[in-house]
DNA sequence: AAACATTCCTGCACGC
DNA sequence: TGCGTGCAGGAATGTT
């Protein structure tokens, strides 16, 4: 599910529902993740206030007292819901619930991930920049630095994929398969360009393109293509307004030609053949 | 039953 | 030759 924009909605949910609430108590499934859970990780999680949440491209940052902060990353197939609760009795009671997070108020902060590719880590405040996950990431595509300027350099001599280029947290972060293929339908350009060919112009209409599908899916609260839910399990309607990704044999929207897919890295590529050039 | 929204690691090719 | 970099491919895993 979780690229930038479900994200920021988990983000937003989170901030008006768990924001100022305490952990009174937390219990772990005891299976490891992408890597084992930190093993001081209940003692040092428990007691500690929900300050702020924050985001840095697809890592969730739960910011607590004594300046500690939980990162948080979804992997492929992971939630983080908050559950009332009457309607969650009994801790991990759900299948794939890994992190249950009890709160002052009665409600549970689940963290859940059938696939486990997913993070948890409790990090302090000062060490948030420099730990290896966030250290190295691109600039926020929604922010002042992906401009023109910046993504030219990152291009120039690239023969990779345009949308490799776009998919590489470390030239800009937050970007997944899906809202590559969305912004480059959006630009008016195939995925597999390579990077270092692209025109001036073209360029623009990709940051330009960034801003506007980020934006714009943002507002419908991210994309559900398969299984994700938000913080309050409902989906993000983003996906009725998908013009390419996962429309392969479907007319373009636009030109009603057959969207095509391509497998450019490993991963699924959608395209309109005549808009995208 | 093949495909999959994630990151991370390996190995190869190339250039200085 | 040796090193760094860019790039492709695969692994991790459970669900649909």
């Amino acid at each position: 599910m979780p690229e930038l924009p479900e994200v920021e909605s988990l983000r937003r949910i989170l901030s008006r529902s768990a924001k100022g609430r305490t952990i009174v108590s937390a219990q772990i499934s005891g299976k490891s993740l992408r890597r084992p859970l930190q093993p001081d990780f209940c003692p040092r999680i428990v007691s500690r206030k929900i300050q702020r949440i924050g985001r840095r491209a697809k890592y969730l940052t739960i910011e607590l007292d004594r300046d500690e902060v939980a990162l948080v990353h979804l992997g492929m197939s992971g939630s983080l819901t908050h559950r009332s609760g009457a309607f969650s009795a009994n801790a991990l009671d759900a299948h794939h619930d890994h992190v249950d997070l009890a709160l002052d108020d009665g409600t549970h902060l689940v963290y859940n991930d059938p696939r486990r590719f997913g993070l948890i880590k409790i990090v302090s405040r000062q060490e948030l920049d420099g730990i290896g996950e966030l250290e190295g990431l691109g600039p926020e595509p929604l922010g002042p630095k992906f401009d023109c300027a910046y993504l030219a350099s990152k291009a120039r001599g690239r023969t990779a994929a345009v949308k490799n280029l776009l998919m590489d947290q470390r030239v800009v972060a937050g970007i997944g398969n899906i809202y590559a293929c969305e912004i480059l339908f959006r630009a008016g350009i195939r995925p597999e360009r390579p990077a270092g060919r692209l025109k001036g112009k073209e360029i623009e209409r990709i940051i330009a393109a960034t801003s506007a599908v980020l934006g714009e899916a943002i507002g419908w609260r991210g994309t559900t293509f398969r299984s994700y839910m938000d913080a309050r399990g409902q989906p993000g309607r983003f996906a009725e307004r998908l013009n390419v990704y996962g429309r392969e044999g479907k007319r373009c929207f636009r030109c009603g030609a057959s969207i095509r897919n391509r497998t450019l890295g490993g991963r699924a590529s959608f395209y309109c053949p005549r808009c995208q050039k």
